[in-house]
DNA sequence: AGCATGCCTTACTCGCCAGTAAACAACCCC
DNA sequence: GGGGTTGTTTACTGGCGAGTAAGGCATGCT
């Protein structure tokens, strides 16, 4: 790793603060808004390379050095590559549990309030956040952070379940076995994450519409 | 780690060969067979290894402990600890194969042959090495080995489609995207992998059977 | 100017683990 | 009972990568 001080290594300091030089203001929370933005161009960094490469693939290294830093630079953003991988999980979360705060508002059965959240959690899983969290395994961290993610998982499975019981009590769903569907629905939602690319010939609205073709019909009433 | 001479150390060369001492036949054959199993040993106690602890998670060492004997031991067996992990693979590939072959030979419709392989994948997930299989991840392996593994998949793929098409051709499958179909079916089954624990209260059986619920009215035509 | 403060760098440490060398023990057949 | 063979052990090497220490350089305040 010799690199002869050549290269013009990107964000050696921003030339000059975002609010010109003009303004004598207080710029140390306009600093920490910087700050923030790196840690997250960090994080989003980190997404990519364990989506592209896997989690244990995947050295600091080479998160610092897609952003044209070294390794320590990202230390000084995050405590260790396992909250790292924590914040990855977290943000891809975030995207889905968006998708159901959108959707459970809705004044609509429950079988079509289920089926729109399914449709943002498909369009979640398809960005970058959204397919790095389904392929993070629990056993990659440490117990308590595994319990935490745990923790968020069971929760959005809960989350689908209660909208399956919702649809079964207002009959837009037909009876069926409430927690099996739910991880059918799931699965084929997170599995989304292992075979779809960026470059995909369908756009992740239409995938999603496709995907949950099957499961519109096959939760439907007979005779619906 | 050091053991001083204590522990009655399991498998201290077999006290006699299968078949006794009072047959004089070549044993050579015999003892080709004994390695077999030997060799089988070692690949299961690496998927259920894998499976449990993930497969960087896991060392050889690991392995070994497992099976009561030491690395050196593990690597008369197989070549890396790559080769492990391609005959994980292989062998829950195996058991889906199994199920294809069983089920294809059917003399049913589209639909009910579909449901008869899902049928049979799912228990198969449900096995070590199913579930050690799916979560196996084509990055972790050489380029190519990953790209054997990629072939696999995509045979299983391509026959999942198949039958859907000759679901459809028949009139037992609705019409529907056969591509996206396929993609939701396999990930509502390999799914199975990431929540199913082997002390789980349902039968395989049954996991596949309510699982498949929603797939078999979701794929049927309507108004049957 | 000159001190303070972040930010980023180069240059390490240290543990883990895949893979190997070589010795050692049991078996087999003559 | 020796010599070959096979299976297993103890004891190593070598590299990779997470995490750290310490210095340097720009800015900015006074």
């Amino acid at each position: 790793m010799k690199t002869p001080p050549a290269q013009p290594r990107l964000a050696p300091r921003r030339p000059r603060p975002t609010t010109a030089g003009s303004s004598p203001w207080g710029n140390a929370e306009d600093r920490a808004r910087e700050r923030e933005l790196k840690r997250e161009a960090v994080i989003l960094a980190a997404a990519r390379a364990f989506r592209d490469r896997g989690y244990h693939n995947t050295s600091l290294d080479d998160v610092a050095a897609a952003l044209n830093v070294t390794k320590p630079t990202v230390y000084s953003y995050v405590r260790s590559k396992e909250e790292l991988l924590f914040e990855c999980f977290r943000a891809g979360v975030e995207t889905i549990r968006a998708a159901f705060l959108r959707a459970e508002g809705l004044d609509a059965s429950g079988r079509e309030r289920l089926l729109a959240v399914a449709h943002g959690y498909a369009v979640a899983i398809t960005s970058e956040f959204g397919s790095c969290m389904v392929r993070i395994e629990d056993q990659d961290l440490s117990p308590a952070m595994s319990e935490k993610i745990k923790a968020m998982k069971s929760e959005i499975d809960q989350s689908l379940r209660r909208l399956i019981r919702e649809g079964v009590a207002d009959g837009s769903i037909r009876s069926c076995d409430v927690k099996m569907t739910a991880f059918a629905l799931a699965g084929a939602l997170n599995w989304i994450a292992h075979w779809h690319r960026a470059d995909d010939s369908l756009l992740p609205d239409e995938i999603a519409t496709r995907l949950l073709d099957v499961f519109d019909l096959g939760l439907a009433p007979r005779g619906v």
